[in-house]
This record gives C-alpha cells, structure tokens and sequence, in this order.
DNA sequence: ACCTGAACACCGTTCAAGT
DNA sequence: ACCTGAACACCGTTCAAGT
C-alpha cells in the first residue's frame, strides 16, 4: 500500500487516541501502516512535524461554531471551542499545546483571541499577553484534566464526572482580568486597581 | 565513589544546566558520575522521581523573600518567586511543571497561593480553581520565555533583553480578575461582571 | 548500602537502493 | 513518489552478582 501525507496523519491520530502519546512512535506508526518507519520520512522530516500536523488536525475536526457578537462571548468561544477539540483525543491538550510551544500550531486560536481583544477595546500593548496568558490557562488546565481523566481510568469504579469541570470559572477569572482593562459602557469600571510590580 | 541521593541530584542538575532536559539521561548522568546508570535504581525508582527530586531542589534553591502583608502583594511574590526559581535553570520551567502535572511537585508554591488567596477573602470554592489557573499562567508564561531564550541564544548577536518581559502584565490580569471577586474595601467593585456561560 | 555487567525491549533518524 | 533493509547512535529498566 501506498499512502499520502494524510494517511498518516489518520492512523497517527487512531494510535494516539487509542494508545496514547507515549506510544505514538514512528516505529509503533510504521508498523501500524504496514510500512518500514524509515517511510514515514518521506511524509515529514522529523517526528516533531508529523505531530505539529496531528496537532492541527486536532484543532481542524474541533468545533467551529458561530462567532458570538459580543467581542468577550467570542473569546469565551474560542477557549471553549479549543478546550473541546483537545478533549477529544487522548493527549489531545499536550500535542497540541507542546506543537503550540514550538511555534508550529494553535496559530488561529491566537489570531481569533487576538482579534477579538482588539475589538473589545483592549490596550493595543496588552494584547498578545492577554492572548497568551489565554491559551496558557486552557492547555494547562486541559492537560491537568487529561492526565487526571486517565489516572481515573484507570481505577475502574469511579467515573467521577470530573469536579464539575472548573474550566468555566478560571476563564471566567481572567476573562474578567481582562475585562478590567476595556474601556466599555457594558459593565465593570476600572477604579481601584493597581498594577503589580 | 559511592554517591547519595543529594549527589545524584546535584549532578542532574548540573548536566540539567549545561546540557538541557533532553541530554538528561539516566545513562548521561551515570556516565557524569563515573557510575553505571543501573547503579542509579538504587537512588531512584524511576527517572521520573529522579526528575520530581530535582524539581523539588529547583524551587528549594529559588528566592525566598519576606511574606508581604497584603494578600495580592503575597500571591505575586509567590508567582515571581517560582519563576525566578525556574529561569535560573536551564529547561527549569519544563521540569517543574511537569513534576507539577504528575502530582509529585510545586506543593509549596499551591499551598501559599491558596493560603494568600484564602486569606483574601477570595471564596473557598473560587481558592483552589484560583491557584490553579495562577500555577498555569507561570508555567505556561516561563516555559515559552525559556524556549524562546534558547532559541535566541543560538543566534549569538541579539542578546534580546527580552520582549520587556510581559510576565508581570499577564500577572496583573489574572489578579485583577481575582480581585474583582474578592469584597475587600481597598478598591475595585464587582458591578457588572457576569459570568461565562 | 551502593555498585557492576549484561541483557531486554525499545527509540529517532539516515541512506543507499529498489519500483 | 513512495517504500525497503540495514545500520547508527542512542534510550529506561531489570536483575543476578559483587563489596
């Protein structure tokens, strides 16, 4: 058999969410293809760009709902709608936050959070850190709740359903940090904050 | 030689520092230490309990200044505290955080945010989900000024003084969305926040 | 208590060669 | 364009045995 880039990027996400990142291997892949590891180099230079691509395809089969009118809705949005792609493949949050970290991926997440913050007002200076501090609390928290999920997993009995995901509230919690600094007629006024340092 | 554990780890911590985390093998630092690395088992039970230790070790070597009175003064001297402590070693963020992931770390630093944030008035159900999203913004924010600094000293010329580090900035938005949620009388009122969802 | 020596079961990547 | 076969230079971990 003879297979394209996206063949691979396929089984690498069946291995990955049947097996785990850990067994994501080329040779555990080559295999799984019925192909010699050393094909898969034809496909992608490094493992690390194989994953990059599992990565975005990650984010590609997410959900892509409506963008909401109200610039903080949007953001709200996309940390969600990033939360749920993750989710949905085991590791989900680590290959797409490490891809992230390399500077190879989560690209539209950061544009979308970006754009959205700029709409709403916010200091043209605090805007990539608004953005980043953003994703930042996601992929940590999604991976902390990915590790946890499948520690739980493993001890059969407790399907515990999780406690009651505090996603909402941390987002909740910087989404307002943020909010503090938009000059906007909808709510909160800025009066008593002092920066830290 | 024969080598106790703190041996064991101050040597990690030297290869850690010279060579980064992915030359920090078992069989690296056996080779280090003149020693075989299965004469390492007898240290550690796994190499990531080795790695937890020097995790542990990392914060311990970190600035410990004086407790600040007020509760936020507190809560950003801790998070400022844990990234100095982790900028001073090469791939420290990365170890840390991942030690933090596996449950095996950074106890210290949770328990002084979820002591201040308590103390603040913050409520209880917020303290734990407060920390947590304040553990992830440092690790998160550290970890990419850690690979980007490292990416950048490979181009020897730009001695880049850094992006004005932003690490405070993105500190000050969590804590602001923190201090909305705590009834103090020293300044901001919550008014028409609404929550996420 | 701390270490050796040898083995087991793996890795990512390269490269000449095949179709 | 896509793959084979073989090699290179590694991994973490186990275990019987030594001092």
């Amino acid at each position: 058999m003879r297979y394209h880039r996206e063949d691979v990027v396929e089984r690498a996400l069946g291995v990955l969410d049947t097996y785990g990142l850990a067994d994501l291997t080329m040779r555990r892949l080559g295999t799984e293809l019925g192909i010699q590891p050393s094909a898969l180099y034809h496909h992608f230079a490094t493992k690390q760009l194989l994953l990059a691509a599992v990565a975005d395809e990650i984010l590609a089969r997410g959900p892509h709902g409506p963008r909401p009118a109200r610039w903080d809705d949007r953001v709200a949005a996309t940390c969600e709608e990033l939360r749920d792609a993750m989710l949905a493949y085991r590791d989900g949050a680590e290959v797409v936050a490490t891809s992230y970290s390399f500077g190879l991926g989560a690209a539209a997440p950061y544009d979308d959070l970006v754009g959205a913050l700029a709409e709403g007002g916010l200091p043209a200076d605090l805007v990539p850190t608004a953005a980043r501090t953003l994703l930042h609390f996601v992929f940590g928290h999604v991976s902390d709740e990915q590790t946890h999920l499948q520690a739980g997993s493993a001890g059969a009995i407790d399907d515990d359903p999780l406690p009651a995901s505090d996603f909402a509230a941390g987002l909740g919690l910087v989404l307002d940090g943020i909010r503090v600094r938009v000059a906007d007629r909808s709510g909160i006024e800025k009066r008593g904050a002092r920066p830290v340092t």
